[in-house]
RNA sequence: GGGCGCGUAGCUCAGCUGGCUAGAGCACCUCCCUUACAAGGAGGGGGUCGGGGGUUCAAGUCCCUCCGCGCCCA
């Protein structure tokens, strides 16, 4: 069964006189809308469904140009799948889960959330919301978690009409009834489903350990979200005190103010210097705390005096150290990222004291002030601080150093910890085909990279809960080892405001009652299983059954190691498969200098402007430019020549409709019409052509299929048409219809290989003559080109066109080198060329004849082509 | 420091498993209103394919090395 929109009877031909293209983008999209023309048929099988895992952009921001950029990439792919007979689920989805969109519900409604407080049902958004100088006033407004996440819906309700506005825009053909947004209670459901059964079996555990802590945003983060930055800094050098008088050990440290903090020394255990000391204790400066001197390969011999002290915890090489020496802890950072008021255990002499209680309550910056203070006091620095520049580990999203504090988490097994479940994960990656392959390589360097499995719990509000309680002791202390699930027809719910199963809400906080978890997950945790949340799972088997695995993951590639990766992960768990057959990489845009567009870098061209300007056919052109994987530069000269494009489109159309338009009946196409071997040859070109495209899209590469039909579109329009033209015009009948005939064969095939780039232009074309939309046309067939060029079962050459190409070209370049007009009739003309060229010349000399204005054409056999050409005196 | 990618005309890029004189578009110059299109057409100039070495009958393409740029990870 094929779609309505694809068996409509082709109406009279109606051509305008002078097309243009303003106003398709509405036009269409409405009618789009309106036929269903990419809804999705869910009655296909799964063999002849393509499904596609879109990327949900982040709905607190804007779109921008590499939004533009990528979804055209993936459309265009959607396009083709569906020509070339798949039916195509491509839904669209939001993600409006996570810290953007927390922070601007904060700052535009004067609200903060405070998980503990119960959902107020009758809660309504604050009058003076947008209103900053009211809410100033005011102060902010705490509310239950429920209502602030109903606030972030209201917020985000309005970016996603606009961003749906944008894609139709832009032309995508997403099926806009599958949305999902990935704070829905669809999502919620599926990704606590999604937990409970990870806990279930032992892939979701808890554990009290150091973290990664981000002070500013007070939540832990995980080993995918850091990155690097280069920071000042500086070593400083510390003498710690070995005992007797055996004298000083100097360490240097860019983190003086974790002293109160250390634990060991570390050497390296073949640096000599140090190997007599392994074993024996130090004492540590100002604090007088004693210490060992421990080794381990991590130690670095060339880095600062090859000695370092050990803290619990200055950054991940100390959490190392911490747990393979299993050394005590001594903990001073606090959440909030100052030193905690109460001293660690060691501390014990009265001068340390008194030095601790210096920094007690201090933030790191000014600790460290004081710190140093203190060692200058004490004579126990060596020197002055040296500065250097060293790479900081930050929450990406973060913006000051990370902390590493011990608190419970929740973790999902990613193979961090497990070598077979590593070699799994990296496995499945060779179920999938990569495009570009090499992006194959960053995934598994990625997983080879793993040091920890994935810390999920995140102490933030505005996400999707932990659907986890647990119990309170008599003492009023909550039972962790002993998390309370609920029944997953209960899902989604929400811990800080739904009693756990078998209490009541009133026993919430009491000693025997219970606890909610407050935590919420990380976004990716969501994000990682939209393959599950838009096929359905546990929600619409039949739907699973047929879309999932799916096909294609299109995605940005500096995202592998976090969307991708743990996509990869929870599909492992959860269906023992790869999630896709395929994932595309794309690259990102830059600007004319090279530089990643960014926001903050102030280069960002707002789409709606630039599909303003030169129309989306245009953007959509310079788009589909841009090779999978490949950064492309912003470039609106691309877009002009775009749109250059979609109007020589119209224009030839126009031409190769032009004869037998304006009659009641419909334009046919018939084969057996077409008669004339230049007709012919084109069309077996044409074929050439398609095979060509498909082998390019079947490999999605989309920017290769474009290339080859728009230089062959060129080609055709300047050789091909001029060559035909009188004989379409004023030919014999059986000429002429030949002509007329092989050029709608063409222009019918061109429409469908330029549908999946200039979706808009083409459909006003084919709405012109054909009826149903081009977009639900099957892909142009080689196979029924090359028997249209046949007749009796007989095919030419197609090298004929180049020949009569190559001639036609000779004789303009007479007429343009003596400065005449190409409509200057030619006297007298003798070719001279090739046997074998002349073999293919002569079928097709009447044409070249006819479109280079000559009476007559003389052949000559010779070495290679040339021409001479008497032209018509100028007249005086 | 490790991994990946890139470097071809002034600009943006094609050039697939090595094979005619290295291509396209834009820009530039000259010419042409020709009944689909002047938002067009015909022609022209412009490149030691980042440097060096190697394999080969043959290298932009394969190998080594160096230089520069970008990204990811330490």
């Amino acid at each position: 069964m094929s779609h309505p929109d694809a068996s409509a009877q082709a109406p009279a031909p109606t051509i305008p006189e002078r097309p243009g293209l303003e106003g398709l983008e509405e036009r269409w999209d409405a009618t789009w809308e309106e036929r269903g023309t990419y809804s999705f048929d869910r009655s296909m099988d799964r063999a002849d469904v393509f499904s596609i895992d879109t990327p949900p952009p982040t709905v607190s921001g804007s779109l921008h140009v590499g939004h533009v950029f990528s979804y055209t990439h993936t459309d265009t792919i959607a396009r083709y799948q569906r020509m070339a007979g798949k039916e195509v689920f491509y839904p669209m989805g939001w993600d409006d889960n996570g810290l953007p969109t927390e922070r601007r519900v904060q700052n535009y409604f004067g609200v903060r959330c405070e998980p503990s407080l119960p959902y107020d049902p009758d809660f309504a958004a604050p009058d003076d919301a947008g209103d900053p100088k009211a809410i100033k006033k005011r102060g902010d407004l705490a509310i239950s978690r429920r209502n602030f996440i109903e606030l972030c819906h209201v917020l985000t309700a309005e970016d996603e009409q606009a961003f749906e506005a944008l894609f139709r825009r832009l032309g995508l053909s997403v099926d806009w009834a599958q949305n999902y947004a990935t704070i829905d209670e669809r999502c919620q459901r599926v990704s606590q489903r999604a937990f409970l059964r990870n806990l279930a079996r032992g892939e979701a555990y808890q554990i009290e350990a150091p973290t990664l802590w981000d002070v500013t945003h007070r939540t832990a983060v995980a080993q995918a979200e850091l990155e690097d930055r280069e920071r000042p800094g500086a070593y400083h050098t510390l003498a710690f005190h070995r005992p007797g008088d055996d004298g000083d050990i100097h360490i240097a440290t860019t983190r003086p103010e974790l002293l109160a903090a250390c634990v060991a020394l570390v050497a390296h255990p073949d640096d000599e210097r140090y190997q007599p000391l392994f074993g024996t204790t130090v004492t540590t400066p100002v604090f007088g705390v004693d210490v060992p001197v421990v080794a381990h390969e991590l130690a670095d011999p060339g880095k600062g005096t090859g000695a370092a002290m050990i803290c619990t915890f200055g950054d991940t090489t100390d959490v190392t150290w911490w747990r393979e020496l299993d050394l005590d802890v001594r903990a001073i950072v606090n959440r909030a990222g100052r030193i905690n008021p109460e001293p660690p255990p060691g501390i014990e002499s009265e001068a340390g004291l008194a030095a601790y209680a210096r920094l007690a309550g201090k933030t790191i910056f000014s600790a460290q002030a004081e710190m140093v203070e203190m060692l200058r006091e004490t004579g126990e620095m060596i020197g002055e601080p040296e500065p250097i520049t060293h790479p900081v580990k930050f929450f990406e999203k973060g913006d000051r150093p990370l902390e590493i504090v011990t608190s419970r988490q929740w973790y999902i097994r990613n193979g961090g910890r497990d070598a077979s479940l590593r070699a799994d994960l990296i496995s499945r990656g060779d179920q999938i085909t990569w495009h570009p392959a090499y992006m194959q390589t960053r995934y598994t360097n990625w997983i080879d990279g793993l040091n920890g499995d994935w810390l999920i719990s995140r102490q933030r509000f505005f996400g999707v809960p932990l659907p986890l309680w647990y119990p309170l002791d008599a003492d009023g202390e909550a039972v962790h080892e002993a998390p309370i699930v609920p029944d997953e027809a209960d899902l989604p719910v929400d811990p800080s405001s739904d009693p756990a199963p078998g209490y009541d809400e009133a026993q919430r906080g009491q000693p025997g009652g219970f606890v909610g978890d407050s935590d919420v997950m990380d976004t990716w945790a969501t994000s990682s299983l939209t393959p599950q949340i838009a096929c359905g799972w546990e929600e619409d088997d039949d739907l699973y059954s047929r879309t999932y695995p799916m096909d294609l993951r299109p995605q940005a590639h500096d995202i592998i190691r976090t969307w991708l990766f743990s996509t990869a992960v929870r599909s492992h768990f959860e269906a023992d498969a790869a999630p896709w057959a395929h994932c595309a990489l794309s690259g990102w845009i830059l600007d004319p200098d090279r530089k990643k567009m960014s926001k903050s870098k102030g280069n960002v061209v707002t789409p709606l402007d630039l599909l303003d300007q030169h129309g989306s056919d245009a953007v959509r052109y310079w788009a589909a430019n841009g090779r999978p994987g490949t950064d492309t530069a912003f470039d609106d000269g691309q877009m002009k020549i775009g749109r250059r494009l979609a109007i020589k489109i119209l224009n030839a159309s126009r031409f190769a409709l032009g004869f037998g338009a304006g009659e009641a009946t419909p334009l046919d196409i018939d084969p057996a019409a077409i008669t004339n071997p230049l007709d012919r040859a084109m069309l077996e070109r044409l074929a050439d052509l398609v095979d060509e495209a498909t082998r390019a899209f079947d490999g999605f590469d989309y920017a290769r299929a474009l290339e080859r039909t728009e230089t062959w579109f060129w080609t055709f329009t300047d050789d091909h048409v001029e060559l035909v033209k009188a004989r379409a015009y004023e030919g014999d009948e059986a000429g002429a219809e030949s002509a007329r005939h092989a050029l709608r064969l063409a222009l019918s095939t061109l429409l469908r290989l330029f549908a999946p780039f200039l979706p808009f232009v083409t459909e006003e074309v084919w709405s012109w003559w054909r009826g149903g939309s081009v977009h639900r046309q099957p892909w142009p067939s080689a196979a029924e080109l090359r028997a249209a060029a046949m007749v009796d079962g007989e095919s030419v050459d197609s090298a004929m066109a180049g020949a009569a190409a190559d001639a036609l070209a000779e004789i303009r370049r007479h007429k343009t080198t003596e400065k005449r007009s190409l409509a200057t009739p030619v006297v007298a003309c003798t070719i001279t060329d090739t046997p074998e060229r002349l073999a293919w010349l002569r079928p097709v000399l009447a044409d070249v004849a006819a479109a280079a204005r000559a009476t007559g054409i003389d052949l000559v056999e010779g070495e290679t082509l040339s021409a001479e050409v008497v032209l018509e005196p100028v007249a005086d």
